[in-house]
DNA sequence: TTCAAGTGTCTTGACATCAAGATATTGCGA
DNA sequence: TCGCAATATCTTGATGTCAAGACACTTGAA
């Protein structure tokens, strides 16, 4: 079936014949469906009365296991926002009581933030939802065909995650 | 090579072992992926004072060809932003005279957007850059991996820009 | 010991985005 | 013809994000 890069690339190669635009048929459909994952995640976690950044800084403690704590630098790595994005998240979590700041033992400059009781629970209850609608999303796809694909994606995310960039 | 999903997943399969958090394989590389090109665009299009979103709008434009005019509508489904997005992005563009709004002479509800020359230019220059960044992101695959994983990407996408999502 | 460079976190100010609703126009069905 | 739902765009208010820089602490070399 036809997709919106389809049209997006034909109408390229009409306009401007000159240009080899292969690469959009990649990284143009990426760009597009992380949005419309973004939304559906959205939706999705709505029900929550979650909002997905909260998911995503829940999820990283919850992930880290027993004391479910990290610092905020382990978080930016994670999430991939910046420093002042970060300390806002964590601030508005605090409020809601879903995670609390430690001072570091081991470095007087340093936070540890870790999860609550409640935000453990969160995490939890939020994840199932988002796996059943990721599972939905993938049935267009075989087994065999969704290994392939993740193989292919690690290739192209390797170097941003492994090199600091 | 490893990536930062790979330890993603195997945490969740420590923490979670009740869990199939294979979707992730897939979709969080898309997520994550979909941020590190965001970055890269928004460093990249800094040579050109450009930001992301003006290069969105301006090349949506400058693909519809001759005269280079669009609905806001037509521009929404495009870019996946929502209406009050589009209304400030044209409004900003309009500022910076590389847009121009015409009323629509068959639906007097309606506008078109118009790109002008200064914005016709831009629009050029910066999409070489762009696709030489992007064919620098792709060298880690082969020419046949790229079509895999376009063909494979397409199927995911495209019940999202047919079924109206 | 001392100082300079490096590191980790937070603050600030500008700005882009979204959801929801307002306004104007069209076009279908009774 | 009339009225009402659908359509197209814009407005509003709240909020999340970013870039840049400030601040405090640590580390290593002289």
């Amino acid at each position: 079936m036809e997709d919106e890069v389809d049209r997006l690339v034909a109408a390229w190669r009409r306009e401007r014949p000159d240009l080899d635009v292969e690469p959009l048929e990649v990284l143009s459909r990426v760009s597009r469906l992380a949005r419309h994952l973004d939304r559906a995640r959205r939706i999705a976690f709505a029900e929550h009365h979650l909002e997905p950044w909260e998911f995503d800084v829940l999820t990283s403690l919850r992930r880290a296991g027993p004391p479910y704590q990290l610092s905020p630098g382990q978080l930016l790595t994670q999430t991939l926002v910046t420093s002042g994005t970060m300390t806002n998240r964590i601030d508005r979590l605090t409020k809601k009581n879903l995670v609390e700041r430690l001072p570091d033992p081991s470095d007087r400059r340093g936070v540890l933030v870790r999860l609550t009781a409640e935000g453990r629970d969160k995490a939890d209850q939020s994840l199932a939802g988002l796996l059943d609608q990721e599972r939905a999303i993938l049935g267009e796809l075989s087994r065999h065909q969704r290994g392939e694909l993740a193989g292919l994606l690690r290739q192209l995310t390797a170097p941003f995650d492994n090199i600091p960039g």
